[in-house]
DNA sequence: TTGTTTTATCGTAATATTGCAATATAATAA
DNA sequence: TTATTATATTGCAATATTACGATAAAACAA
């Protein structure tokens, strides 16, 4: 067999999971800190930035896109990206629940 | 082509991404919660705990292993693995630097 | 020693991801 | 209209991940 049982897992643990699949490749996270430096929200940049074809960009933002890291808005022929700040939380507050779980804890 | 051109991406870049993919599988997001919820250590429980056949747990555990999430010390027969609070810190403070990077800007 | 328990590794099949050329689409400019 | 620019989609090859049966290894018990 191969590949995901996702089913035999929680909704959450789902949810979570593709949060961190989403950021699980350096092209992704190197779009994240492009979107974080430059003060505008220009975005066909990213072509230009990255060591990549436009295609697989386009691939990986819409990767970005899905998981709701970012938003997209349309400026005339142009796309402008940029993150979305209420799914940084949502990371965060996972990692919060870890370290509240953590405390008087281990080995 | 295809596959992961992760050597024309920065040693930082890479680093957090891996960190990120080790995550984003539901298998390892539960196991993760299960050493957060048990009070010891208790490890070979997982087997029994999750819907997947022991060999695959060995993997996911692996990949846990492998990227400092979880640390396993031999207790007689059995393998003790806890979490790292280590790495917890590096992520967060990824997001941290997000967090920051991401005041005043955007949308 | 042999047997039992626990975990890791090997081999392999099924599936998913990555990357890009070619092409399509959408908006604007001339 | 045609051309240009910016982005998305399609199709496909290369590679990576996931899952598990079979088996190995390591520690202990009898």
């Amino acid at each position: 067999m191969g590949a995901s049982k996702s089913d035999s897992f929680s909704e959450e643990h789902n949810e979570i999971a593709n949060l961190f699949k989403a950021l699980s490749h350096p092209a992704r996270i190197a779009i994240v800190d492009y979107l974080l430096t430059v003060d505008t929200c220009i975005c066909r940049d990213i072509v230009n930035e990255l060591p990549l074809a436009q295609p697989t960009i386009s691939q990986h933002l819409a990767a970005l896109k899905n998981a709701n890291f970012i938003k997209g808005s349309i400026e005339g022929t142009a796309i402008c990206y940029c993150i979305n700040p209420d799914t940084i939380d949502k990371i965060e507050n996972h990692f919060g629940m870890i370290r509240h779980k953590l405390k008087n804890k281990c080995c």
